[in-house]
RNA sequence: CGCGGGAUGGAGCAGUCCGGUAGCUCGUCGGGCUCAUAACCCGAAGGUCAUAGGUUCAAAUCCUAUUCCCGCAACCA
C-alpha cells in the first residue's frame, strides 16, 4: 500500500458542531495520522453538507439567507477541528462550485443513462412539517403528530434512481468482501435493509426546496441530497463523468475507508454503491460505522438538552490542547459500539491513562537520571533489554488494530506498554540499586524505560501529538518517523537533561500543578 | 411469529465457535516502595455466569423453553 484516503462524514450544517461530530473526526484523524507513520501519500477529507430544506428554513427564521448562514456554520465547524488538531487534506463543501457543477454532470450522466427517470410520487404531505409524512409516523387517527392535523393526499413529480437495478450487485458485493463493511455485525443489518429496497428520490421540486443544485435539464427540480452529498467524496478528488479526472482523483480512489456513523451506513453501503455502479466508477474498499457517543448514558439529543460541544468540555477543564480529548475519545467506544462520554469517567481515565500511567513514568525516570547520573546517559548502559521486545511486539499489534480501524484497542495497546514499563521499574528498583552501588546495572535500568519511552513518544502521537512532541523534546529523539523506523536504543550517549529543562508532559486534570498552571 | 445482538463479582467488558480450575480494566480493602504528577508495585475480598429444564463423567460454553434489555427496520453525528 503506498497510498491511504479516508473520508469522514460531511457535516449538515444546520447547527453547531457538537461531541459526536467531533468523535469521528477524532478517530478518523488518529487513522490518518497512524497511516502517515506507514505510507507516504496520505489524504484526508472532510467537510459540510450544506443544501436543503432544513437549511432554507433555518435562514429564513434566522432572518438571513441561506449562503450566509451556511458560511457561517462551515466556519465553525472548521474552527472546531482546528481546536481539536484535525489535520484534514481537504474541506469541502457542497455549496463549492467545483462541487455544483460536478453533481450537475453526475445527474445528467445517470439521466442519459437510464439510471434516472421521471416519476410521479404521491404522498401524505403536512403542510406545518412541509414535507411528505410516511403513513407509519401517523397517529392513531391518521393525523400529524407534531400539527394533530390530517395530512394533504399530494403528488409531485421527481426524478427517481434506479436502486433496484444495482440491488443483487450490491448484494453480491458485501457477501463476497466480509471487509466491506465494518465492523462486520453491521453488514448483516445492511443485507437485511437490501430485501426491502425501492428506487429512491433524488430531486425535489424547487416549489418546495430551492436551496439546492438545479437539474440541469429541468430548472424546475433541485438536487437532492443523495447524488449531491454523497457525491463530494469524489467531486472533491477532481472526479470526471467523462473520464477526465484529477491527479488526485487518479491518485486516491478507490477510498479505503469512509469513516461515518451507523445511522448513515444504509446510505453508504446502499445508495452510495448503487450511484457508483451506475456511474462505473471503482467501489470504496471498505466502510466503517462508528457507534455513537452518549452523555452520561443518555443519548445525546437537542430535546433533552444534552448536547456539548467540544469547545464546552476544553473550557472546563481549562484545556489548552485536546490531547487528552481526543486520546479519550479513541479509547471511549470499542471497535464501532457506542461510548460514553462523562466529565468525571473522562477526568479519570485520561488521569490514570496518561498522567499517572505515561507522564508520570517519563517523569520519574528522567529525574532519576538527573540524580544518579547528572542527566547523562553512558555508552555502557545502551542495550537492548527484555522491554524492547514488548516494543516491538506492541507495534505489530497497533498495526493489526489499525488495518481494522479499531484506534481504540490500538490505544489501549499502547498505553499497556506503559504499563509494562512501570512494572519493569516496580521490579528492577533502580534506586535500590543505586544505593547498593549497583550503578551500572541502575544506569541500564533507567535506559530501557528511557528508550521505551522514545518508542511510546512515536507511538502515541497519531492520539496525542503534542504531549508526544515533549516526550519526544526531553529525549532528543525524533518522534517524526515511520513506525517501522522505531529502532532499539535511539537515545544517545552523551548529556539528555538537566533538572531545570524536566517538565511534565501531562498534568492531572484537577491536580495542584494544573490548578497553579 | 420482521431481522439481528445481548443478559458473567459495585461499574464496564472478555471467555461461548472447538464443553474440563471464571479472567481483564476501574472501584473497595490491606500491604509494599519512596525515583515520581496524592503517583508506582504487590496482595485480598466480592460472581448459584438472567430463569427453568435437558444432553454429558463434566455446561458460562451445546440443546429446548421462558423473562428482560438493546440495535436495525424509520433523513438522529
Amino acid at each position: 500500500m503506498e497510498r491511504f484516503y479516508l473520508t469522514t462524514a460531511i457535516d449538515y450544517v444546520n447547527g453547531a458542531p457538537h461531541i459526536g461530530h467531533a468523535y469521528e473526526k477524532i478517530i478518523s484523524d488518529i487513522i490518518v495520522r497512524h497511516y502517515k507513520q506507514r505510507v507516504d501519500n496520505v489524504y484526508m477529507l472532510t467537510g459540510t453538507d450544506e443544501h436543503g430544506i432544513k437549511i432554507q428554513k433555518t435562514a429564513k427564521d434566522l432572518g438571513t439567507t441561506p449562503k450566509e448562514l451556511c458560511d457561517k456554520n462551515a466556519q465553525s465547524f472548521k474552527d472546531a477541528w482546528a481546536l481539536l488538531d484535525i489535520n484534514y487534506d481537504k474541506f469541502i463543501r457542497t455549496t463549492d462550485d467545483y462541487h455544483e457543477k460536478c453533481v450537475q454532470k453526475i445527474f445528467e450522466k445517470l439521466l442519459e443513462k437510464g439510471d434516472i427517470y421521471k416519476h410521479s410520487y404521491t404522498g401524505l404531505y403536512c403542510s406545518g412539517c412541509e414535507c411528505f409524512l410516511n403513513p407509519k409516523d401517523l397517529d392513531e387517527n391518521g393525523n400529524c403528530p407534531i400539527h394533530g392535523k390530517k395530512p394533504d393526499k399530494v403528488s409531485e413529480e421527481n426524478y427517481f434512481f434506479k436502486l433496484t437495478k444495482y440491488k443483487d450487485a450490491i448484494i453480491k458485493h458485501i457477501k463476497e468482501n466480509p471487509d466491506f463493511i465494518r465492523p462486520y455485525f453491521r453488514a448483516n443489518e445492511v443485507l437485511n435493509q437490501l430485501e426491502n429496497i425501492e428506487d429512491i428520490s433524488v430531486s425535489r421540486p424547487t416549489s418546495n426546496v430551492n436551496w439546492g443544485i438545479s437539474v440541469l435539464s429541468d430548472f424546475e427540480q433541485v438536487i437532492y441530497v443523495w447524488i449531491d452529498a454523497l457525491s463530494n467524496y469524489i467531486t472533491a478528488l477532481g472526479y470526471d463523468v467523462d473520464g477526465c479526472h484529477g491527479e488526485l482523483f487518479k491518485k486516491y480512489w478507490p477510498v479505503d475507508v469512509h469513516m461515518i456513523g451507523k445511522d448513515i451506513l444504509k446510505f453508504h453501503s446502499i445508495y452510495w454503491i448503487g450511484i457508483l455502479m451506475a456511474l462505473g466508477v471503482e467501489l470504496p474498499k471498505s466502510i466503517y460505522a462508528h457507534g455513537w457517543i452518549m452523555i452520561n448514558k443518555d443519548k445525546m439529543s437537542k430535546s433533552t438538552g444534552n448536547v456539548i460541544s467540544p469547545k464546552t468540555v476544553m473550557d472546563s477543564f481549562e484545556l489548552k490542547e485536546p490531547d487528552a480529548l481526543r486520546y479519550f475519545m479513541a479509547v471511549t467506544a470499542l471497535n464501532g459500539r457506542d461510548g460514553n462520554y462523562s466529565d468525571e469517567e473522562f477526568k479519570e481515565r485520561v488521569n490514570a491513562d496518561l498522567a499517572n500511567n505515561f507522564g508520570n513514568l517519563l517523569n520519574r525516570t528522567l529525574n532519576m537520571l538527573v540524580k544518579y547520573f547528572d542527566g547523562e546517559i553512558l555508552p555502557q548502559h545502551i542495550e537492548e533489554s527484555e522491554l524492547t521486545y514488548k516494543v516491538k511486539s506492541t507495534v505489530r499489534s497497533v498495526k493489526k488494530y489499525f488495518d481494522e480501524y479499531d484506534a481504540a484497542s490500538a490505544g489501549l495497546e499502547i498505553i499497556n506498554l506503559a504499563d509494562a514499563a512501570n512494572k519493569y521499574i516496580a521490579e528492577r528498583a533502580p534506586w535500590t540499586l543505586a544505593k547498593e552501588g549497583k550503578i551500572e546495572e541502575c544506569g541500564k535500568v533507567l535506559y530501557a524505560i528511557l528508550d521505551t519511552m522514545a518508542a511510546l513518544s512515536v507511538l502515541i502521537k497519531p492520539y496525542c501529538p503534542n504531549i508526544s512532541d515533549r516526550v519526544a523534546k526531553q529525549l532528543k529523539i525524533d518522534n517524526n518517523v515511520k513506525l517501522d523506523e522505531i529502532a532499539s536504543c535511539a537515545i544517545k550517549q552523551g548529556k539528555l537533561i538537566s533538572k531545570e529543562e524536566i517538565e511534565p508532559v501531562f498534568l492531572r486534570l484537577d491536580s495542584e500543578f494544573a490548578d497553579k498552571k
